[in-house]
This record gives structure tokens, C-alpha cells and sequence, in this order.
DNA sequence: ACACCAATAATAGTTTTACTATCATTGTTA
DNA sequence: TAACAATGATAGTAAAACTATTATTGGTGT
């Protein structure tokens, strides 16, 4: 009867809320984040949505629970019920986009057994702007989701509760997307002694230079256009290339 | 008689204020970042001295000018008529930190003509935690500054004020020692078409590795120890290296 | 010696954000 | 129909980020 572990009471379930709109795989997203869960209600639905457009055009700092619970006609105290403070919605969301991503891995490498092709297609795939995977249709804009990634995640695991946080998971799918590249660089190059360095490094640069490119050009060689995402992609080819050049099989 | 271009006042001189404490090298930071030159004045020099300490201990969010101003036994107000805000003055004091750091260059690549040899050096200045040059006794702990570097760096230019506060030149210290690097590595590896993006890559590595290796150790290959910035040191080597392996003379 | 003036201190006030508490309403379910 | 979980409505607190005003103080020029 009750659904989730952390809650003993009863929740309204699927019936009342079913296809409220359009129809999406649940992400499981580490518990510690949130009081209720967002995905089974539908002012939890959203509240995700709705933040994610609002803290991408805001940006997180200008970005308020007051101003949220004013866009979705309800109210500071009813979202204060899902999530304990608006840090771990933003930490709620740019997990989503780790998850996100680790599937799109997992669906387009499906096939692909050589480690090259394997490593540059999950490297194509970081650095594509792309929105929900064919047999999926996302609660939440992926491409937004994105762009906040590329603003605010640097900012999340700069604090002095990281150490605490990291405790409760709060990281856990960000780690667990550098592992799944880090694993990848491991098959390209066995022996490679940095393949968590390079696969972090790797992971943050391709939305580091993006953002560098549109709003501090000199700190990169990547120009804005409607190709910067494969220059964005040549290089991180690049990097992984040569650093692995004498670890190859 | 008004020594700064920006204020036509009169302001206490050298005379009230010389060796106090100790003898120090002028930073020239960018003028824009204050209201009030703050090295000029006994109160100024308190002000950055306990700022960093404090940001340091408690980390920025943490830190407040109410805070702050109770540490020096001054009053919050006074403290205003210095910086505009707290961001204004974490951004001056990094900005201190790459002025710093390209002093530090400056001077012990001197007497290099080698280009391999003047990059190695510039990635062990960047790499080391070393304090204040042989002829300098520096107004702030530099010590400080790094960590506080490694822990509050990435946050300040991923805010919507980007653009704004780059065209005031918030960012130009740290963009000037980027630059340093790509120079370094240009003259290293002619034509290789990354160097800002390797440089800018390089530097941030250079502290964030050690932040992963600090608190979210499953990111990185470097482990905590004496010697871990050895260890970052060389993994940077072995990146610019193998990056630019095709390039060189 | 005196008047002046810039810097600072002392104090108090405003606005905004983050968060908590309380109670009323509503719609579902047993 | 009673019970109850979720939400709404409303109010309130505490702290942070400023701003404004007036009073000291200590050095400067004459």
C-alpha cells in the first residue's frame, strides 16, 4: 500500500493522476532529495516542470519558491512539502540530467561492442543538445536542462555541506555518469592511469567551454555557432585521444 | 594630490599608514571592483586580511560583512563604503590570487628561453602551494587565497551578472593569467588550435582535482597525500603533453 | 591654535528571502 | 458519511543585504 520506503501513509496512486498531459518513464532519483516525491503528484509534476523553465531563464540565485509557487497558481508552503529547500530541487534536477544522460548512453552504445566507437559515441552524446530519446516522452525539457547543467552545476558541490551531502547521495548519479565514462576510457585504454581524472575533466569541459564560448570567449578556442557543439566534441576527442594515445590495446 | 583617478579626494597618504605590520608589494587589482582602494588604508588592508581568513573558515555563503565587520571591530557600514557587496569582494580577492600567481610566473620563468622548460615551470607555480615570493611579503596569506580559490572559484562567473561584470573587467586577472598559459603552450606546440581551451582547462584542473580528490574522491585518480600535488602536476604534464604531441617543434 | 574635513563609528531602519506554523478546504476512500 | 491526506490561505519569524543619518575623531593647512 505505501509506496515509497521513506512514507507510511497512503498516496493518492496512478488512477486519479494517469496520463496528465503525456506519458514518461519514472526517473528514480535518490530519495534524500526530496520530501515527497515530485513524480507522483500532479503539483509535484509541476513544480519540476516549472522549475526547470524558471531557474533556466532566472538563473538559480534570481530563482525563488515564492515566485515558483506564483507561476503554478499555488503556494511557498506546498512546495516547501516536496522539497526541503530550493538547493535540493536544483540538486533534484541536474540529477534528472545525469540519469537522463547515463540512458541515452546506455540506449545508443547498446549495439556497439568496439570500445573506440563506443567512447565516442557516449562522447557525442554529452555533447549534443538533445531532446527525449525516441520511446520517450520526458516530464521535463532535456534541452533546458542542459542549459542549466551548463550555468549552475559547478556551483552545487562548491559548498561546505558537500561532504555531508555527499553522504546522503546527493551526487550519486553525476559520480555515477563520470564512472560510466571513466569504465569507457578503461576499455579504450586498459592500463590508462587516469581514467576517472580524464572522464571528470572530460565531463565537465563539455559544457565548461560551451559557456566560455558565449560568455568569456577568450578562455576557449570553440566560437559560437550551430556547429559548436561538434567543435565542443572534436575537442574532448582530442583529449582523450592523445592522452590515451600509448594505452591502447 | 588625489592619487587615485578614480576619486577626487584628498586621501591619507603613506606617511600615517607605512609598515604597518609589514612592507608589502602594491597589487594593482582592477579599479572596478571597489568603491574604495582598500590596500590604501589600515581599515582596507583589516578588511582583506580578515576577509580571507573568514572565507576561508566558513566558507562564502556563510560569510557576511555583519560577520566580518564584528572580526575587525568595525561596523558593517564601513565596510560598504570599500566594496559594494561580498561578491565584489571575492572577486577582488581572486583577482589578487592570478595577479599573484602570474607575479610568481613572471618570476621564475625569467631566465628560461626553453619553451618546455618555462610550461613545466608555469604548471609547478600553478600546481604547488607555495607562499609569498623571495622578496615580497604579501599583505594577504596566499596560502588562503588557493584554497579559497579551489572552493569558491568556479561559482563566481556562473551567474547572470556574467556579461555585465565582464565588461567591467571582474574577470580580466584571471583571463590575463589564462592567457599567460596559452602563451606558454603556443610557444611550446606551434599551431596546435587549442591552446585557450587546454589553458583554461589546465588551470581549473589544476585546483579542482585536488577539491575531488578532497570530497568527492570517486572523480579523480589523485588521492590524498603529501605529495598530491605532485600528483596533479604530472597528470597535467601528461595532458598537455599528449595534446599537443603532434604540434611541437 | 584653530577650523576644517575625510574617514569611521554608532545606530537604526528597509526590503527580501528562506523558512515555519496554523488552520481551513477539498476530494477520495473505506 | 466519517476520516484523512493533500493543498490552500494566511501569517509570522529570523537573518541577510543593504541604505541612511548623525556623531566622533584625528590629521591637515593656515
Amino acid at each position: 500500500m505505501a509506496q515509497k520506503a521513506k512514507s507510511n501513509r497512503k498516496v493518492n496512486t496512478d488512477h486519479s493522476e494517469e496520463l496528465s498531459g503525456s506519458q514518461f518513464i519514472r526517473v528514480v532519483v535518490n530519495d534524500k532529495l526530496f520530501l515527497r516525491d515530485p513524480q507522483e503528484t500532479e503539483l509535484g509534476r509541476k513544480i519540476l516542470q516549472h522549475a526547470v523553465i524558471m531557474i533556466d531563464n532566472l538563473g538559480f540565485e534570481e530563482f525563488t519558491f515564492a515566485k515558483l509557487a506564483q507561476a503554478i497558481q499555488s503556494t511557498e508552503a506546498s512546495i516547501y512539502r516536496y522539497f526541503e529547500n530550493k538547493h535540493n530541487l536544483l540538486i533534484y534536477l541536474l540529477s534528472w540530467y545525469w540519469l537522463w544522460l547515463e540512458y541515452l548512453v546506455l540506449f545508443r552504445t547498446n549495439n556497439i561492442s568496439k570500445p573506440a566507437d563506443r567512447l565516442k559515441t557516449i562522447v557525442a552524446v554529452m555533447c549534443k543538445q538533445e531532446s527525449s530519446g525516441p520511446f520517450t516522452i520526458s516530464l521535463l525539457d532535456e534541452v533546458r536542462l542542459k542549459s542549466i547543467v551548463m550555468n549552475e552545476f559547478n556551483k552545487v558541490y562548491l559548498t561546505k555541506q558537500v561532504d555531508a551531502q555527499n553522504n546522503d547521495g546527493f551526487f550519486k548519479h553525476y559520480k555515477s555518469f563520470v564512472k560510466t565514462v571513466a569504465k569507457a576510457i578503461a576499455d579504450y585504454a586498459p592500463n590508462y592511469p587516469y581514467c576517472n581524472s580524464l572522464a571528470a575533466m572530460v565531463v565537465d569541459e563539455s559544457t565548461r567551454q560551451l559557456y566560455f564560448a558565449h560568455h568569456l570567449p577568450s578562455l576557449t578556442d570553440i566560437q559560437v555557432s550551430d556547429k559548436m557543439e561538434q567543435d565542443a566534441q572534436a575537442f574532448l576527442e582530442h583529449i582523450i585521444n592523445s592522452a590515451t594515445a600509448n594505452h591502447r590495446r
